[in-house]
DNA sequence: ATCCAGGAGTCCG
DNA sequence: CGGACTCATGGA
């Protein structure tokens, strides 16, 4: 039996060939009930987790006693999954039976790509002998990765919600739109959800969305998304041929509800693309406006002067930023 | 109450 | 193209 993989699935794991950057081989062993994934150096589960538990309102995962929950699906099939750091690796355990080995693979490699355990981040540490903002965050965060969205819907529709609107009431929409529209999972009294698929949320009407406080511009942008991959009009396949990040930008912002904003903010937390910078971002000026000590936000000009330094490493640059936000 | 929040579309010159 | 205006809703 072939196992697919699903179109909008599971980023490709060969890196871009025109990248400078040094990237790291996948290692895994796979002991049937759980799987060990080999991780750089540096990396700190800790620091990632501190970003993925920056809300108490989080719907898509849990973290306890410094574990992390999350609910997997490949092509249909639920995995329902916790993560650990042991002996340096990072251990993954399958809370229900052990999956077939195609699915324990495609984990690895889900795993591979939302902590960005490829990239080698030694220039970007390098980057802080030559500039203080990097050296400040470098000093006190690092081993923190870009936390990727494997989903491109999912990346997509978070943006959209959390556009103009404060955080928690972001994840609020969020928690709204999964528990009413995603599929569920029960396990030890827990309850898990993956994000609703562009299926069943092109069937909802404006007013379902309304319902949970949706305005009806952010109902119909969601709407829209969800018909485009739906029909296949947009798929993350194609996308990720577009190395571009000018041109993967440009056909983003071509779907209604995706701004500038919100295509830099999806091209930064679904693709591998290492120019991503969402410059409009207020986490950005906010993080810098308090590391800097200006009495204002920085102008647009100010950030772009800024992130020249950080030339390939805008995205992690980002994530720092966002971390300094969260002490 | 007032201002802001991990903005976007539209219109207008 | 660049700026002003409109939409729209909860948080602090």
């Amino acid at each position: 039996m072939v196992y697919e993989i699903a179109q909008n699935k599971i980023t490709d794991i060969k890196f871009c060939k025109e990248s400078t950057q040094k990237t790291f081989e996948i290692g895994w062993k796979d002991y049937e009930e759980y799987i060990e994934i080999d991780v750089p150096e540096d990396f700190s589960f800790e620091q990632c987790m501190v970003y993925l538990g920056r809300s108490d309102t989080e719907i898509l995962h849990k973290i306890e006693k410094g574990e992390f929950y999350k609910l997997l699906n490949f092509d249909g099939v639920n995995i329902l999954i916790s993560i650990a750091m042991n002996l340096k690796k990072l251990k993954v355990t399958f809370l229900e039976k052990a999956p077939p080995k195609p699915f324990r693979l495609l984990t690895a490699k889900y795993m591979w790509n939302m902590f960005d355990l490829g990239t080698d981040l030694t220039q970007f540490y390098k980057l802080a002998e030559t500039d203080s903002i990097i050296k400040l965050l470098v000093d006190k965060y690092k081993g923190l990765r870009v936390v990727k969205t494997d989903d491109v819907f999912e990346a997509i529709c978070w943006a959209i919600i959390g556009q103009q609107i404060n955080l928690k009431f972001a994840y609020t929409l969020k928690k709204r739109l999964v528990e009413s529209y995603g599929e569920r999972v029960e396990y030890k009294n827990n309850e898990y959800f993956l994000f609703p698929t562009p299926f069943v949320i092109s069937k909802l009407e404006v007013e379902d969305l309304k319902h949970l406080q949706f305005t009806i511009r952010k109902a119909e942008y969601v709407i829209g998304v969800a018909n485009l991959l739906k029909d296949g009009i947009i798929t993350k396949k194609e996308l990720l041929l577009e190395k571009n990040c000018e041109k993967l930008k440009q056909r983003l912002v071509q779907i209604r509800g995706v701004g500038n904003w919100t295509a830099d903010y999806t091209i930064l937390k679904c693709f591998d693309i290492k120019d991503a910078f969402p410059i409009a971002d207020v986490g950005i000026y906010n993080a810098l406006k308090g590391i800097l000590k200006l009495d204002e936000k920085p102008s647009i000009n100010e950030i772009e002067k800024l992130s020249k330094n950080w030339n390939g490493w805008q995205p992690n640059t980002t994530f720092y930023l966002w971390r300094w936000l969260y002490e």
